[in-house]
RNA sequence: GGUGGAGUGGCCGAGAGGCGAGGCAACGGACUGCAAAUCCGUGUACACGGGUUCAAAUCCCGUCUCCACCUCCA
């Protein structure tokens, strides 16, 4: 079976073909940088980061695309109440994704354009659609620019709605706008703003409306027509709705796909700043553990809303903690494992979870089937299928980025060099308990072991000898 | 009002006509000096009311509840 998701677009579950075989290219809409990201906002990040991952393992490259929207309302707003310059707003919360999306373990996307050095492209995707019929700069002389929904027949093919039946914003001021439904691809400059957030255009000084800078680079660093569209749910309507309006508008084909990822709910709610429930990424990743965190947010289905809670996060940790158990286990063995042949495959039911519209579900679930069997292999002295197992759970948490060895979650440098240093002084305590245990000096064998544990190690007893741990 | 989505065991979370995904927690057992880890075992779950079917958590009709979007939102 090859990859199928679902499309937003068709509503169904479709077998995935890219435009070039072997290679993918996707757009995710990234992040308005007027704030510190929440947990809400980098579960789309690692959803689309396990995607990546999928479609790499099989066999494709990939070029993704998430743009930095770095002006707008908002931005200019909250830089004005900070005391600080809008750019110097945006770039603070850029850096402030930045170190969230590192602390997870997701990977820098391919290409990461910013709105603000991409004017003359959006200007040039205004000039076509004002030549076709399908934008006007606004009569009252604002240097607004709007999209026209009703010269565009199709307009609604993604969300489903009908243009009679939208309701528009009570408090939206129809300004220079035709028809209330119609949205800004360019809004013009306003008394009080600052000169440096205003560009020149054939239509008077102003910035870029949301909708269309996305558009804009999809176009440039894409081509007209690319893979795959990613985003929240939210953004299905308006801004996607929009994107494909004004992309298809000006003659482009733009994409095949459209994937939408959901919430991460807090009581029940999404996650929002407007409704001030946001839970902090950075904090969580302390308390829990970057991996932990990852888990948590990958392994339910990305088209299922998540309850985000203290139980839900401690329990992603001690899932990875089981599977954590087996890997430090495996590789205490390993020195007698037998030579490892070839590349290993992964297990079939997990290939088929991942191709069935990314069943991250199913696939972890045959992680700990494959962890259950490899701890069985370990305790009846079966080295080659404990290997084997070690092997694949390591190649299974790779397309999870989870593996705990690869280079996204050795980060740490100060952690890589101690340990070393740290694993010879446990290594010359345990010899001491060991000691103390051959003489059935249990007190002093135990003293040794809770003088551990008070400093956060954990001792087990293994056939093979005492291991540690760190506790999280 | 329009457009979507959801309700599953103590908890989280899959599945989408027939065999109980997986994890966490709990209980019993094996192993262990003890513990931890590991393994084995233990559950008659699918919002409610009808219907279709040999068979329904899954399909149909109705009802209730919740969530989201409708030009700010991952």
């Amino acid at each position: 079976m090859s990859f199928h998701l679902y499309d937003s677009v068709q509503r169904k579950v479709v077998e995935f073909a890219p435009l070039v075989p072997g290679e993918v290219s996707i757009y995710c809409c990234g992040a308005t940088v007027q704030g510190a990201p929440h947990l809400g906002h980098v579960r789309k990040e690692v959803n689309f980061d396990v995607l990546r991952r999928w479609l790499e393992h099989s066999g494709n490259r990939v070029t993704m695309l998430t743009n930095i929207t770095d002006i707008d309302d908002k931005i200019l707003a909250k830089s004005a109440e900070a005391g600080r310059p809008w750019w110097a707003h945006a770039f603070l919360f850029e850096a402030a994704f930045h170190e969230a999306f590192r602390a997870l373990g997701v990977r820098l996307p391919t290409y990461e354009p910013r709105a603000t050095g991409h004017i003359p492209e959006m200007i040039e995707l205004m000039a076509i659609l004002i030549e076709r019929g399908h934008a006007y700069a606004a009569a009252d002389g604002s240097g607004d620019v709007y999209f026209d929904v009703r010269s565009w027949p199709s307009y609604g093919e993604l969300s489903g709605m009908k243009i009679e039946e939208m309701t528009a914003a009570e408090d939206a001021d129809p300004r220079g706008k035709r028809d209330p439904r119609d949205f800004a691809l360019w809004k013009g400059a306003k008394p009080g703003d600052p000169d440096s957030a205003s560009w020149e255009t054939p239509w008077g000084r102003g910035r870029p409306g949301w909708h269309l800078e996305c558009s804009a680079m999809a176009g440039k660093y894409l081509g007209d027509a690319f893979d795959i569209h990613g985003g929240g749910l939210d953004l299905r309507f308006p801004h996607h709705e929009n994107e494909i309006a004004q992309s298809k508008a000006a003659g482009r084909g733009f994409a095949s796909y459209w994937m939408h990822n959901a919430w991460v709910t807090l009581a029940g709610e999404k996650m929002s700043k407007s409704l001030g429930n946001t839970a902090d990424v950075l904090a969580a990743v302390n308390d829990h553990g970057g991996r932990a965190v990852r888990l948590y947010l990958a392994g339910p289905h990305y088209r299922s809303a998540i309850e985000l809670s203290e139980a839900s996060l401690t329990e992603a940790a001690a899932q990875l903690a089981r599977i954590d158990g087996f890997l430090s286990r495996a590789k205490a063995a390993s020195a007698k494992f037998p030579e490892a042949g070839g590349p290993v495959a992964l297990p079939v039911a997990f290939t088929e979870a991942m191709d069935d519209d990314l069943g991250t579900p199913g696939a972890l679930a045959t992680v700990f089937n494959t962890v259950k069997a490899g701890n069985v292999a370990l305790d009846a002295g079966d080295l080659a299928a404990a290997s084997l197992a070690h092997t694949e759970v390591l190649a299974m948490l790779d397309i999870f980025g989870l593996n705990p060895s690869a280079p996204e979650w050795a980060g740490a440098e100060t952690e890589a060099e101690l340990l070393p240093v740290v694993d010879g002084l446990v290594a010359a305590l345990l010899e001491q308990r060991t000691q103390a245990r051959t003489r059935k000096d249990w007190a002093a064998a135990d003293a040794i072991r809770d003088q551990l544990a008070a400093i956060g190690l954990q001792v087990t007893d293994t056939a093979d000898g005492p291991r540690w741990s760190l506790e999280k």
